[in-house]
DNA sequence: TCACATGGTAATCCACCGCTTACTAAAAGC
DNA sequence: GCTTTTAGTAAGCGGTGGATTACCATGTGA
């Protein structure tokens, strides 16, 4: 058997993780895990493998993170396309799906935050911003980079991409999407309405650069 | 000394709604309530007033609900403008005045959601569906009854006070707004994104019903 | 003044759970 | 075949925290 990666530390992480990101830090209890493992329960398994409770969960994060981290990549990659509502269209499909494995990271955010202030920053800075920042991205791009005032653009990125966003933490808080919403419906409409706006915000081509707060 | 509302039951449950509001029902002890209302902590003062912790927490869920409850009154009341922006303007402004206040519920839902999923489903009935159920009605209303098909404008109203409500919980949960979008921005550019799509919905007015699934 | 209800306190009970220690079985090294 | 390391288990320690019990101080009515 190879030093380091003993395999019962896989497997003890893999239970790890399925648990935390079910019930939470706090709900989860070591003796879970060490059962859900296939090892008797408060016996000491785990400690044969991690020193402590929090260390098994850093790692039960890292290992979130990393699985989700290559979202950029992934619909970014499939990006420029020549219809603009086939574009959006990717863009919705894709947040919504990665927002779906991303889940168990929300459930922690909003359940164990102010115990690990400092993870919960890292996840900020590695996943939440970075999804942000993409979106900004987007909308500098398609208004043009000249027209696109800074708090605009992180305005519109904030709704757009927290719309979709919020569409799945209503399914995790309520069990249902907000207003009920299917979810074909809600990217349609999403499509639509950022088709419409970019429509009428790039419409203005030729000139009416300050024309921003019209009645 | 009045029988039942025995003033000292009204210090502790003051107490505990201040402190279950900032830590959620787990992290607040009985013994913290009691300290907080001025009470030697852990003496059992708690339990002259409340069979237990959850009866309290219950209570202070009632007085949440009760303080937000009176919303639709407040903004809808409002309502009813001639210029459009204008009336955009209050519903963001007011929406997101109120989410300030429901700050604490969140964090209730966020934190212990699974512990009472009773309570979650009581305050999704009685605040979440109302807010969306309300957004709905202005959006039909404005599109007109017949153009509206329900799907269409359920969607509409999880993308629109979706995204309003994810500002106040990413400002919760890491300590500062989506995509750092300050709150003047976000309410103009949330302002602009509706009145455009209100624009364009209410321009094909005399014809063309089924065009939304336009290239 | 005495009986008694009211309301706060101290001390305690008990269940839970993270973590440790002492032990045992089996695999690895010589 | 012997020792040494590795890996799992049983038992238990220690702290936490919800809830209970016994107690006492005060105010009220007969």
């Amino acid at each position: 058997m190879a030093r380091g990666t003993s395999g019962t530390r896989e497997q003890l992480l893999d239970a790890a993780v399925e648990l935390f990101g079910e019930r939470g830090y706090r709900a989860t209890k070591v003796g879970d895990i060490e059962a859900h493992a296939g090892f008797s329960p408060r016996a000491g398994a785990f400690y044969r493998h991690f020193s402590s409770k929090e260390e098994a969960f850093r790692a039960a994060l890292d290992r979130w993170i990393s699985d989700v981290a290559d979202f950029p990549s992934t619909v970014g990659a499939l990006l420029p396309l020549d219809d603009r509502r086939a574009e959006l269209t990717v863009i919705a499909r894709g947040t919504l799906q990665l927002l779906v494995r991303q889940r168990q990271l929300f459930r922690f955010l909003a359940r164990d935050s102010d115990e690990f202030p400092d993870l919960v920053a890292q996840v900020h800075d590695d996943l939440v911003g970075r999804g942000y920042t993409q979106m900004m991205a987007f909308f500098t791009w398609r208004l043009g980079r000249d027209r696109a005032p800074d708090d605009q653009v992180r305005a519109l990125a904030a709704i757009a991409l927290g719309s979709l966003a919020h569409y799945r933490q209503d399914e995790a808080i309520y069990g249902h999407p907000p207003a009920d919403a299917n979810e074909a419906a809600f990217v349609g409409a999403w499509v639509d309405v950022w088709a419409c706006w970019l429509e009428k915000a790039t419409a203005s081509e030729a000139g009416l650069e300050s024309r921003r707060s019209t009645t």
